[in-house]
DNA sequence: ACTTTGTGAAACCAAAAGGTTGCATGCATA
DNA sequence: TATGCATGCAACCTTTTGGTTTCACAAAGT
């Protein structure tokens, strides 16, 4: 089933096993450990964040082994960035403002003081 | 009510909204009639995102316009950004990796060649 | 061979999510 | 003042979500 990434990481566990397994691999039942709810919960959580293709599982002996895949948080990425130059350009025009104020103030200096009121 | 950001963006539909009001301010009324759904269902959204902080609502009249507040996006950016190094730490020591087999090529083709087998 | 360990899946449950209809209210306006 | 929009909210419904307990099964260890 194919995921959608979003809803993927709305839950707070399922973003703290994706902060687990970025700083190494683990094999199911020593996620589960890390968490206050049963195995089988972080399961259903696993399962989730691998089908969203955060995760990829690969058997090794009994044990299957999570690794965090987290190229697949690009789309995450590239949605945020399109709104990030707007709330930037936002700030990025404060910061011409008070450029041109403080300019404006060093240019008039000569010609005229207290130009600005509170 | 402080509502979690990562929930907010969970939903389709509610993307959808905050890609309507980062385009423009719009009251409830003309959000809603850009959707397949009842004014309350969408009334509800706008509320959540609201309580996320990435909308502000201001009154005028009878109307109430809704305004994007992408700053807001700034936690899901800094989560997303935190692991964004990895994985293009992953891309780059690939590029390192192919950068190195290169130059040792170079380096070495005058003394031995077919230095890496398969 | 028997037991332990790691895992997947089914059955079930309470709460939350996303939706609806209906109603109350406040502002605008004929 | 009477009428009509724009809105907020309550009540209700269905599906999804996050969790549990239980069972089955295969690999490892004794």
């Amino acid at each position: 089933m194919r995921r959608d990434v979003f809803q993927a990481i709305a839950d707070p566990t399922r973003r703290a096993i994706l902060n687990q397994l970025a700083h190494q691999t683990l094999n199911v039942n020593a996620v589960s450990e890390q968490f206050p709810v049963s195995r089988t919960a972080i399961y259903k959580h696993i399962k989730i964040l691998t089908e969203a293709g955060l995760i990829i599982m690969t058997q090794q002996g009994r044990e299957r082994y999570c690794e965090a895949k987290l190229e697949g948080l690009s789309e995450v990425s590239n949605w945020v960035d399109q709104y990030k130059q707007q709330w930037n350009a936002r700030f990025d025009s404060l910061e011409n403002y008070l450029n041109e104020i403080q300019t404006k103030d060093l240019s008039t200096t000569k010609k005229k003081r207290n130009g600005t009121k509170k």
